[in-house]
RNA sequence: GCGGAGGUAGCCUAGCUGGCCAAAGGCGCGGGACUUAAGAUCCCGUACUUAGUGUUCCAUGGGUUCGAAUCCCAUCCUCCGCACCA
C-alpha cells in the first residue's frame, strides 16, 4: 500500500512553527500582505471540498512570503446563530443519526458529552478546525490571533461597529413581520428546525387583503395577485365554515377563525364581535375594490380557512381554480335548489378578459385548463396550471384596456402600482402568512407577528452604495465577472434586518439588550479584529478594557492616547502598539471566500468598511472560489464509510490534496470530487520526487553551453511566468508550470545529454521553490535532500534572469523535426536506416528577409513582395518558384502573431542541425545527414529538397 | 420572475485583451522501451487524410474581419444565488 506521509508532514510543520514562520509581526522595512479566507461557521464537520478555498489561501500567502512580503494570514470561526444550539439539542436528545455522524467523523466518544452544551460544541469544533484541518494541511496561519464570533472580546468589537453605524445614521427601526410562537416568542424557521417541530421549508409570503363591502360589513379576501382585480366577477365562501366577524378601525371584517388570530398578531385594535356561517353569505352582493363592481357571493368548497382569510375573490379569466369552479357553479343544480341562487344571477357572471399574454387567448385560465384537460374542481393539476398562468402572465403579460389607468402596463409593474393604489384608497391592506404549517417545539402553531421596533442597517443608502461601488472599481476582484457585477449587487442591497430575538447565540445589540446581532451583520469588519485579538488572546487587554474610546483610538486614531489610556486602563505603549499594527497591516489585501458570499457577505463586508473606515483602510482585493462538489453523496461517503478530512489527508497525503485543489481546475468553476484524480496527483508528486532526487548531486562540473543555456533560459521563462500567473492569483497556472512544464523540460534536457551540475542545481532550486506554495511539505523535503541552506519555506524565489529566444527556438526546431520524422515513419510504416535533412535554400531565406525589411509593423501583400523579389537578380533565376513561395510566406506571416513573426530568423539551421546530428541519430536509430538544399551535387534522389523552407527542413527517409 | 455563470476533442478541464489553435495539461486508450513478471517509469501516438508543412473542427444558425473557439446577434440546453441563512 502507498506510503504514509503523515510523519514527513508533521516533521516540517513543526520546523516551520519552531522558526515562527507563521507568526506575523510588524516590520516597517518589508511590504506587508494580509489575507484571510471568510471564516467558516462551526456547525459540524467540514468535508474535503471545503478545503479548496482555504488551501488556496495558504498557497497564495506562501507565494507572497517567497517574493519578499511580510505576510499576515489569520484564521477564525463563526458561530453566531442557532447552529450550535441545534447541534447541542441533538446531542442532548441522543439523536442516533447525529451521534453516528459525529463518531464517523472521528469525534472521540468521551467528548460527545461536551457537545450537549452549545458553547462546548463551538469550542470542540474550533479545535477540530484548527488542529485537524488547518494545521494538518500545513497552513502557516498566525494561530495566536485565532478568534471566534462568540468570544466576549470579539463581541466588544461588534458593539463598537454598531455604535459607529448608528452615529453615521445607518441604523433604523421599522416594523417587520417575523415568525413567532405565542408562547416561546421569536423562532427561526429554517431547514435545521432548531426551534420548530414542523415546517422548516416554510417561507413568509406577502398577501394583499382586499375589502369587499356588503352593507355594513366587509368580506376580506387575501390575494397574491392584486393586479387581477379588474377581472373580479364573483366571490367565494366556504359554506361549511364558521367565519369570524371582527372589528377593525370602525369596520366589521369577516374572515376565517385562523385568519382572525393571525390578523390580531399583525394589526392593532382588532376585537372579535361575532360569527357567521359561510352559507349565510351565499347570495350576498358585495362591492369589489378598485373597480366598484357589485359581485355575487357563491359557495366553493376549495376555500381553505387556514389559507389566507378563507375567503377568495374570483378572477376566472386568469385563475384556473376560479375558471373551473365557475363552470361548476353554472352546471350544478344544487346551486339553485340548496342555495336558492337565481338562474339570472348565475348567468350574469361572465369572465372579464384583463391581461394580454402572448400565446394565450382572452382567458388564459381557460386555455391552461383545457390544455391540461382539467374538468373538475380539486384536480391536483390545478396547482401547476396556476403556476404556469401566473409565470407567463407576470413575465409577458400586459394589462388590457378595461384596466383603466393601468391599461397597457406590464403586469410586473401594474402589480405594485395597483396594490399601492388600493392601499392608498383604504381598499386594501398588507398581510403576511407562512407558506406551510409551522409548529413550534412546544407544540403551538407558529405565526407571523408584527415587530414594531426591528433594527435594520440601511444598506440602501444611496451615498454609501455609490461610494462603495466606486471603491470596488479600484479593487482587485476576481473573477472579472464579479468585478463587473458587484455594482449591481450593491445596488440591489436594501435595508437588512440586523438583529433578532429568540433562541440565538451572538453579540447583544448595544442599544437594546433584548436583541442579538445577526450572523451576517457581525461578520463585516472582522478582518481588522485579528489585529487586536492577538493582544486580547494574550491577556494584555481584557473585554472590559475594550470601550468605545479604545476602538476609536486604535482603529480610527480618535482621541488622545493619555486620555484613552486613563479611561480604558490600557497602557499608552500598548495602545500605540496596537494602533501601529493596524496602521501597518490594514487594509486587508485579499478576502477569499466561496461563491455563496457574492451576494451576501462580500457586499456587507465592503459597505461596512466603506461606511466606518477611512480611505486608507479600504479592502484591496476579493477572490471568489467555486466549489468542489460531490455527486450523490460521494463526497461524504466513500466505500462504506465517511470521508473525514483527517482520513483523506492520511490516505492521499496533504500535498497531493493541495495540488489537486490548486490544479484540478480554475478556481472559478465547480469541480466534482474524484478520488482517482487525487491519486493521480499523488503519483505525479512521487514521480517528481523521484526525478528531483535523481538530479541531486549528479552531473559534471564545467562551462555551461548549448543545451545548458537552453535550460537556463527555460527556467527563467518559467520564473517569469510563475510570477505573472500569481499576479492574478492563478494557482493553476503556477501549478502547471511547477508540476508539469518544468519536469518536461528537465526530461528533455537530460535526453539532449545535458548534465551540467551548476545548471541542474540552479534549476532544482527554482523548481523546488516553485512547488513550495502548493505542496510545501514535499518541497521542503526535497530542499533538504538537495542540501540547500535553511528552510525552503523561508527562501526567496529567484528573480527571473534573461531569456534566450534563440536557444528556446532551436530546441523547438529540433522537436518539430523529430515529430515530422515520427510522423513519416508512422504513415509510411518504414524503419529508416538513413535520414537526410535538407535545410532551406538560401534564396528562400532571402525572400523572408525582404519581407521583413518591408514589414514595418505589418505584413507586405503578395503583389508588392513578389515585385520586390523578382527585381532581385539572384532570386529571379529561380523562376516561378519565387512567386509561389512568396504566396506561402505571406500567408504564414499573416496568421502569425506580430511579436513572434521573425523569431526564427537568427538561427543558422545547417550548422545547428549538424551539431545535433548525433542526437537525432540516437533518437531515431538511423544515420542522420544534414545538407543545405543549396549544395552543389546534392544527393536528392526524390527531389525532396524542393520542399525545404526556413524553419522547416525537408526530410528523406531511406 | 430577478440576477449571474456556462456549453471546447472519449472524459475532466485550459484558452476566450482575435493571428504559429487541430486547440495546453490531466485522465482514458493504443503502440514501443525497461523488467523474470507485475507495478512504476520513460518514449511515441490518439479528428480525418497523408512520407510530413492538407481538410474539417471548439452547442446550433447567422454576422463582423485579411483572419474567430476567441467579438456581435439569434436559438437551444445546463447550472447557481435571491435576503436575514458565513
Amino acid at each position: 500500500m502507498a506510503h504514509d506521509y503523515s510523519e514527513m508532514e508533521s516533521k516540517w510543520q513543526s520546523e516551520w512553527m519552531e522558526r515562527g514562520l507563521n507568526l506575523a509581526e510588524r516590520d516597517e522595512e518589508k511590504p506587508k500582505f494580509m489575507m484571510i479566507f471568510a471564516y467558516p461557521g462551526v456547525t459540524g464537520y467540514l468535508h474535503v471540498g471545503h478545503l479548496r478555498g482555504y488551501a488556496c489561501a495558504d498557497a497564495i500567502c506562501r507565494f507572497k512570503r517567497m517574493t519578499g512580503h511580510n505576510v499576515l494570514f489569520p484564521v477564525g470561526t463563526h458561530a453566531t446563530g442557532n447552529g450550535a444550539i441545534s447541534l447541542a439539542a441533538k446531542v442532548r436528545d441522543g439523536d442516533p443519526d447525529f451521534i453516528d455522524y459525529l463518531l464517523r467523523n472521528g469525534c472521540p466518544e468521551e467528548r460527545i458529552g461536551q457537545l450537549a452544551d452549545p458553547m462546548g460544541a463551538v469550542e470542540f469544533f474550533n479545535e477540530v478546525y484548527v488542529e485537524d484541518y488547518w494545521k494538518r494541511f500545513g497552513f502557516l496561519a498566525d494561530w495566536r490571533r485565532f478568534t471566534c464570533s462568540l468570544y466576549e472580546d470579539y463581541g466588544r468589537f461588534i458593539q463598537w461597529q454598531f455604535r459607529k453605524l448608528k452615529d453615521l445614521g445607518l441604523l433604523m427601526q421599522k416594523p417587520y413581520f417575523a415568525p413567532a410562537c405565542p408562547g416561546c416568542g421569536p423562532v427561526a424557521v429554517d431547514a435545521s428546525e432548531t426551534d420548530i417541530s414542523k415546517g422548516g421549508d416554510a417561507e413568509t409570503q406577502e398577501y394583499t387583503l382586499l375589502k369587499f363591502r356588503s352593507d355594513d360589513v366587509h368580506l376580506i379576501a387575501a390575494t397574491l395577485r392584486p393586479e387581477t382585480v379588474y377581472g373580479q366577477v364573483c366571490f367565494w365562501v366556504n359554506p361549511d365554515v364558521e367565519y369570524r366577524m371582527i372589528s377593525k378601525d370602525g369596520e366589521t371584517w369577516i374572515v376565517s377563525p385562523q385568519a382572525a388570530e393571525k390578523l390580531m398578531l399583525q394589526k392593532d385594535g382588532i376585537a372579535e364581535v361575532g360569527t357567521i356561517m359561510g352559507r349565510e353569505m351565499v347570495g350576498w352582493m358585495c362591492e369589489a375594490p378598485m373597480i366598484g363592481r357589485r359581485i355575487p357571493v357563491f359557495p366553493a368548497s376549495f376555500c381553505d380557512p387556514s389559507v389566507g382569510t378563507g375567503l377568495v375573490t374570483s378572477v376566472p379569466s386568469d385563475a384556473p381554480d376560479d375558471w373551473i369552479s365557475l363552470e361548476n357553479v353554472r352546471r350544478d343544480p344544487e346551486m339553485r335548489s340548496v342555495y336558492g341562487l337565481s338562474e339570472e344571477l348565475i348567468a350574469s357572471v361572465t369572465p372579464v378578459s384583463i391581461i394580454d399574454i402572448e400565446g394565450y387567448g382572452d382567458f388564459p385560465a381557460e386555455d391552461a385548463v383545457k390544455r391540461m384537460g382539467i374538468t373538475e374542481p380539486g384536480d391536483p393539476r390545478l396547482e401547476e396550471a396556476k403556476k404556469q398562468v401566473y409565470k407567463d402572465g407576470y413575465h409577458m403579460g400586459r394589462m388590457k384596456d378595461v384596466c383603466g389607468p393601468f391599461a397597457g402596463m406590464r403586469v410586473e409593474e401594474a402589480k405594485d402600482r395597483m396594490r399601492q393604489a388600493m392601499i392608498d384608497a383604504g381598499e386594501a391592506e398588507l398581510f403576511y402568512d407562512l407558506t406551510e404549517e409551522v409548529v413550534c417545539r412546544c407544540g403551538q402553531p407558529v405565526r407571523i407577528r408584527r415587530i414594531d421596533d426591528q433594527w435594520f442597517i440601511r444598506y440602501g443608502d444611496e451615498e454609501l452604495t455609490e461610494r462603495t461601488s466606486e471603491h470596488c472599481r479600484e479593487m482587485t476582484i476576481l473573477p472579472p465577472e464579479y468585478h463587473e457585477n458587484v455594482h449591481g449587487v450593491l445596488d440591489w442591497f436594501r435595508e437588512r434586518a440586523c438583529a433578532r430575538q429568540g433562541n440565538w447565540l451572538g453579540t447583544r445589540f448595544p442599544f437594546d439588550e433584548k436583541w442579538i446581532i445577526e450572523a451576517i451583520s457581525d461578520s463585516t469588519l472582522y478582518p481588522l479584529y485579528y489585529l487586536i485579538s492577538l493582544y486580547a488572546n494574550r491577556g494584555d487587554i481584557r473585554p472590559e478594557n475594550m470601550t468605545e474610546a479604545f476602538f476609536d483610538y486604535v482603529v480610527l486614531g480618535i482621541g488622545d492616547v493619555g486620555a484613552v489610556s486613563e479611561e480604558t486602563g490600557v497602557g499608552t505603549e500598548l495602545l500605540g502598539e496596537i494602533r501601529a499594527d493596524i496602521g501597518y497591516w490594514y487594509p486587508l489585501d485579499v478576502n477569499l471566500g466561496g461563491k455563496e458570499h457574492m451576494t451576501v457577505h462580500f457586499p456587507v463586508f465592503l459597505m461596512n468598511h466603506r461606511a466606518i473606515l477611512p480611505d486608507s483602510m479600504q479592502p484591496r482585493g476579493i477572490l471568489v472560489n467555486w466549489y468542489i462538489t460531490g455527486k450523490k453523496n460521494k463526497i461524504s461517503k466513500s466505500k462504506g464509510g465517511a470521508q473525514p478530512i483527517p482520513g483523506a489527508a492520511a490516505r492521499f497525503g496533504v500535498d497531493a490534496m493541495r495540488l489537486y485543489y490548486a490544479h484540478v481546475a480554475s478556481m472559478f468553476v465547480d469541480v466534482e470530487w474524484d478520488e482517482d484524480l487525487v491519486m493521480n496527483y499523488r503519483q505525479r508528486l512521487e514521480r517528481i520526487t523521484g526525478a528531483a532526487t535523481e538530479m541531486m548531486g549528479s552531473g559534471t562540473v564545467g562551462e555551461a553551453d548549448g543545451i545548458d543555456l537552453w535550460l537556463r533560459s527555460r527556467m527563467n521563462t518559467h520564473l517569469a511566468d510563475m510570477r505573472e500567473a500569481m499576479d492574478r492569483f492563478d494557482l493553476r497556472g503556477l501549478a502547471t508550470i511547477a508540476y508539469y512544464e518544468i519536469l518536461n523540460d528537465l526530461r528533455w534536457y537530460s535526453r539532449r545529454g545535458g548534465c551540467n551540475r551548476d545548471v541542474t542545481t540552479e534549476a532544482l532550486r527554482t523548481w523546488i521553490l516553485g512547488m513550495m506554495p502548493v505542496t510545501p511539505h514535499t518541497a521542503e523535503e526535497l530542499w533538504h535532500s538537495a542540501g540547500f541552506e535553511g528552510l525552503a519555506a523561508e527562501a526567496s524565489l529567484p528573480e527571473a534572469g534573461p531569456v534566450s529566444a534563440a536557444a528556446e527556438y532551436g530546441e523547438k526546431f529540433i522537436r518539430d523535426i523529430l515529430s515530422d520524422i515520427n510522423q513519416i515513419k508512422k504513415v509510411s510504416g518504414m524503419t529508416p536506416a538513413r535520414i537526410v535533412v535538407y535545410t532551406s535554400p538560401s534564396w528562400k531565406n532571402r525572400v523572408v528577409g525582404i519581407a521583413r525589411e518591408m514589414a514595418e509593423g505589418g505584413v507586405p501583400d503578395i503583389p508588392s513582395l513578389t515585385k520586390r523579389c523578382m527585381a532581385d537578380e539572384t532570386l529571379r533565376k529561380h523562376g516561378k518558384a519565387v512567386p509561389e513561395f512568396v504566396k506561402k510566406t505571406v500567408a504564414d506571416l499573416q496568421r502569425t502573431a506580430s511579436d513572434r513573426r521573425w523569431s526564427a530568423d537568427d538561427l543558422d539551421e545547417t550548422t545547428f542541425l549538424r551539431s545535433c546530428a548525433g542526437f537525432l541519430s540516437a533518437e531515431t536509430g538511423a544515420e542522420v545527414v544534414v545538407h543545405s538544399a543549396d549544395e552543389d551535387g546534392l544527393y536528392d534522389p526524390q527531389g525532396k529538397s524542393r520542399a525545404a523552407v526556413p524553419g522547416r527542413p525537408a526530410l528523406l527517409l531511406e
